[in-house]
DNA sequence: GTCTATAATTTGATAGAC
DNA sequence: GTCTATCAAATTATAGAC
């Protein structure tokens, strides 16, 4: 992957997660990168495939920093801290939306490719938070069903909570709403 | 208001929710309602003072909808059912986002006076909020600072379970997310 | 790989007839 | 109030020179 390829991405990335997939244009990218925006299209020929190689790429980069769910070296309470804050750094960075959240509003108006790497982007997370509340040390074990109704919960809360706080205060509104979700799901053992 | 203003305004709020306001044109709304592009710009000159009427008005509605906080009638319980089925209609109804939901997405590429529109529905929502849960009968009275986060809590929440419901398995997951916060978040006095 | 040039379409918006 | 006609700008995308 060139360096520039690299460039376009990362503009494509942040124009998106601050306007929307409908909310940019090529030439914003080629404006960014310091290109023409007929370059821009020599890397990424449609806007859909564009759009959806920066939710893969941003969904394989979440997931790695994610690392593991069964890492025996970190508690699944441990886990989960470092899941939320993956979530608030993305906010307090730039004040910017979780990619595949502003993505998933947009989801009636997007290519079909784009919107299946966002539905990705959560099925992946699901699963990887549905693992961390299934370990034997986490919470009350009571089954697979309730793992995930957990994880959608957490899910949507951070998603919900960067969604309000960005019209409202910021990141001091995000820190607010996970505090008191915290309070009210403390972790059970560890 | 005439009856065909009207009309644009459900065309442009249904259209909004669905697709977003970048995702929409005037034309979308003339063929929905059966005329042409230069008419609908006869009746709203602008996009954005489209967009800002059409989110006055929703705000409008549902703050109507909701009725008055204080209204002894009905339990603070009562108000905060109602709070949620308000959310869970909306989805439900057409697979639609919350209008300002999907506007609060869209903020950094929204004109002023339409941002300015979707603060002014989360400043209503909460006002409404801390209000019945400030009610001598409800949770415990710990001062207006905790009922601003209780209800910054509850908004984030449906918000962020409308949109990951969306991309997930609709009104199932929403309900799925909102059955957990109920549990996490049970009513104390009534 | 990047450029100029341009095609084809869409967009928000206006002028003026009816 | 609605229409036809049109504008100016922006958009995605392509052809072909360098």
């Amino acid at each position: 992957m060139s360096s520039t390829a690299n460039e376009i991405l990362d503009s494509a990335e942040r124009l998106t997660r601050s306007e929307g997939y409908n909310g940019f244009s090529f030439r914003d990218i080629a404006a960014e990168v310091g290109i023409k925006s007929a370059s821009v299209h020599y890397h990424f020929p449609t806007k859909a495939g564009l759009g959806a190689a920066v939710a893969r790429r941003y969904t394989d980069r979440f997931m790695a920093a994610l690392g593991a769910p069964e890492d025996t070296d970190r508690t699944p309470d441990d886990l989960l801290q470092q899941y939320v804050s993956l979530y608030r750094a993305s906010l307090a960075d730039d004040g910017l939306m979780c990619l595949c959240g502003m993505l998933a509003a947009e989801v009636a108006s997007l290519p079909q490719e784009v919107a299946a790497e966002a539905k990705r982007f959560f099925e992946k997370n699901l699963d990887w938070l549905v693992r961390v509340l299934s370990r034997p040390n986490a919470v009350t074990a009571d089954g697979q069903e309730q793992a995930r109704t957990r994880a959608l919960h957490l899910i949507a809360t951070l998603e919900g909570a960067m969604l309000v706080a960005r019209t409202l205060n910021g990141p001091a509104d995000f820190d607010d709403i996970v505090r008191e979700f915290t309070r009210r799901n403390p972790p059970t053992v560890n």
